[in-house]
DNA sequence: CCTATAGTTCGATTGTTGTCGAACTATTGG
DNA sequence: CCAATAGTTCGACAACAATCGAACTATAGG
């Protein structure tokens, strides 16, 4: 229930971001993220434990390419695409566009 | 003295040159390919062994982000920029803009 | 031919990352 | 309060990747 903290966009690194989109799994999240727009993790699990993919949101969000807002139980996952874009132009929209 | 085999154009694989990408090295050495055009390993030798400098390079010629032309006793290596703007629009451009 | 130079290959080690089950926490609904 | 749901945390293990020294290969120059 704590509320997660989210780097701040300045503090974005290139070399974790694209570590954090070097993985198959996380691409896969990042590519529903964007179709879907905010999506509760359970969306996004395909087979994997739900463990497994908490550990993938969380390199997501602590890398900064994924905002989760918690309501309730759930918590919803989006794209922090304006942040993103603002530090690394054309970046996100290059990725996006390959998976 | 036998030459490298880069892969194909339509063989690259985002999530293989996110990866060459994702290592503070490797970057290190685009962004001076990127600035200087073509160079030789030595050149591009930080303070690091030649050892782990010709896995980095491997690693960026596996996954289709450099070239390696041999002349003599020299490897040459740049960027396949060209190439890789073909295949992932956009991304050389940003990643050389974020270091 | 001998030596220097440029880089690779090998093998060992260490550190990092992904995977997953099990136990846990928090919220909602009955 | 109890159970269901949503997700985290912990711990273990396996797979992978970075690092580096040492030995190797290949070319060029004297």
């Amino acid at each position: 229930m704590p509320a997660y903290d989210h780097p701040d966009l300045t503090t974005l690194d290139i070399v974790s971001v694209l570590r954090a989109l070097a993985d198959p799994v996380r691409l896969d999240i990042v590519k529903r993220l964007h179709s879907m727009g905010e999506a509760n993790c359970a969306a996004l699990v395909g087979k994997r434990p739900k463990s497994s993919m908490s550990h993938h949101f969380q390199v997501l969000r602590e890398s900064g390419i994924v905002h989760t807002r918690i309501e309730g139980v759930q918590h919803h996952n989006s794209l922090r695409r304006q942040e993103l874009d603002e530090r690394f132009p054309g970046l996100m929209a290059a990725v996006l566009a390959a998976i």
